[in-house]
DNA sequence: TAACACGATGTAACCGGTTACAGACACCGG
DNA sequence: CCGGTGTCTGTAACCGGTTACATCGTGTTA
């Protein structure tokens, strides 16, 4: 059994309250108490444990955070900017993957438990849920949209989804396909808002929806095997590894990228360099260490008026749309 | 101030201990009874603490992994499997990224306190902390060389890489530079010793190492940056972001690959694919998913002798080393 | 009808820390 | 010599649950 303050106090002769004081560094400690203590500390190999000391101090010392998948590069990356400014505060870090699990609610609400603070991407469990969390445990929202009264950060996708579509059309491309379910993911709403903004201007644009059910290169190839009867000007994709998808299916099929088509994706993962793709970066670590701050502020009550940030992202042109030259930065 | 199990025992008019059969679903409690104190947690929108619960039950239902960083594919998805596992059998995950801090080990040990059982990867912590904290919690090693009585799980690194040498030499390839620093990873002085058995049953074969500092593509480019004066055969590299690294740099400067030299790597990330990489697919997430189940085993005493996993790895050919023709697969 | 078993519930002691409060003691000035 | 002040330390009450054990009332059986 590992020692409790308890015997920490019985071997140095003193009472657990001192024993306390010592460890915490209390001041008023006589000089030779404090070195039995340490003695003491030392010989039984003593560590405060975590569970009575976060249950006295009524706080975890760790913070959560709750998103949807972590395959794909973009959550990874999004994760650990948030571990590392948490790991900087002295705070552990809890994740929890929903998956579109049924239960994901249950679990969300069991590890709003386990943290002073919880930070909740996008397409993980509905606003009432995050509603009823909020107002147990500090809350920041990621790439979702906003709740009255709960801080947020997200990457703009309005701004940048303006200059995609610019691109997409100065390439000359008229007949638009946009892959990807804006149900799924409220930022591709954002997104196909602003190219539909951009495309209402230009005259003869026709705008086709190609909603997934999932984000990933499958998707998009079959996307793209579906229309290979009457292919449009440009496949414009939520998402890189959906853009990749649907690259590798018409490259396969002998199809000119960029001559025949365009094709746009968004994230500029790492593959998407070397797929020539031309997509917006978004900066996954800074939002994550972003939440982790913002979080940070609320726990520590410096800040009480909510935020909503918005962190700029970054037109990425390459080869697979308006960029003849090789390119591979 | 959020309630408790007194609170609601006061509003049900019985005592915490009913309460709490209750809400464990003991039997023994009348049906009346039960009744009123779900009323009454219903009304006080009771949930039981987490910590204190922990505390009584002295477990945390947590489980930790450690490991180097998130950045690129291979931790993220090593993670994924970890965390579905752990979410499967009711367990919350704590994550930490020791990202070559000098304070890794009170970091661990922290984490350590925090869970049931903990996963401990490559290069984070020295052998004697991995030692110190498996006698205070169960723990599984994660491609990390075997420690005696500790399991552990890891991929294999020796027969693949056999086949991978056999690959590289039938290109004709007979000057070889190794990328990547061995005293980094334990993965890779296996690799690289696997490697050099085959080639010293070649007559004329030459290997040279380029030990580096990181393992991303900026190293791998400053490798081959470095030898351009005297390109050797083949660049056999540590992992896929090494491997990328070097491809990059050597096809902006119009070497043919694998004309002229053939480049290897080591992961099957994303990239690779789509950069016609000839690599070494490891099973990531089977490597996360199967320690999350050994540590179970561990934790709930369903296994007692130590067990040391190694899950089969398979080589990829593509375009990059031994195979002319284009491939996506 | 008394003895007994058993089901339902409460009391209180834990789990392992923190900390308010009180007490003991030494030293000071009037 | 006495009251006041300040330093050091211990007692005990928390934090919020679980559970062993005691208690009480009822139905069953000899």
């Amino acid at each position: 059994m590992r020692p409790t303050i308890r015997d920490v106090a019985r071997q140095a002769g003193v009472s657990i309250a001192t024993v306390s004081r010592v460890l915490r560094e209390h001041e008023n400690v006589a000089a030779d108490t404090r070195q039995r203590v340490h003695t003491a500390v030392a010989e039984l190999q003593f560590t405060p444990s975590r569970l009575g000391r976060s249950l006295a101090e009524r706080r975890h010392a760790a913070n959560g955070i709750v998103f949807p998948d972590l395959s794909g590069p973009y959550y990874a990356e999004v994760v650990l900017g948030y571990e590392s400014v948490a790991a900087e505060l002295g705070r552990s870090v809890l994740i929890l993957s929903t998956h579109g699990r049924a239960a994901a609610p249950a679990m969300v609400e069991e590890i709003a438990d386990r943290c002073d603070g919880l930070v909740v991407m996008g397409r993980t469990v509905p606003d009432e849920v995050v509603e009823r969390l909020s107002r147990r445990v500090p809350t920041v929202l990621l790439a979702r949209p906003h709740i009255a009264g709960i801080d947020s950060v997200k990457a703009d996708n309005t701004d940048t989804a303006t200059a995609l579509a610019e691109q997409v059309l100065d390439s000359g491309a008229r007949h638009l396909v946009l892959v990807g379910d804006p149900g799924l993911s409220p930022d591709l709403s954002e997104r196909w808002a602003g190219i539909e903004r951009v495309a209402s201007r230009v005259p003869d644009v026709r705008i086709e929806h190609r909603p997934t059910t999932t984000f990933d290169e499958a998707a998009g190839a079959g996307v793209a095997r579906a229309m290979s009867g009457a292919l449009p000007d440009a496949f414009v994709c939520g998402n890189d590894e959906l853009a990749l998808g649907v690259l590798g299916e018409l490259r396969s099929h002998g199809v000119d990228v960029p001559g025949r088509v365009v094709v746009t994706g968004w994230d500029d993962i790492m593959a998407a360099r070397y797929a020539g793709l031309t997509t917006v970066r978004q900066p996954m670590r800074g939002l994550g260490a972003r939440a982790a701050r913002m979080l940070d502020e609320i726990i520590t009550g410096s800040r009480t008026e909510p935020r909503h940030d918005v962190l700029p992202t970054e037109l990425v042109v390459r080869t697979s749309c308006g960029n003849s030259r090789k390119e591979t930065s």
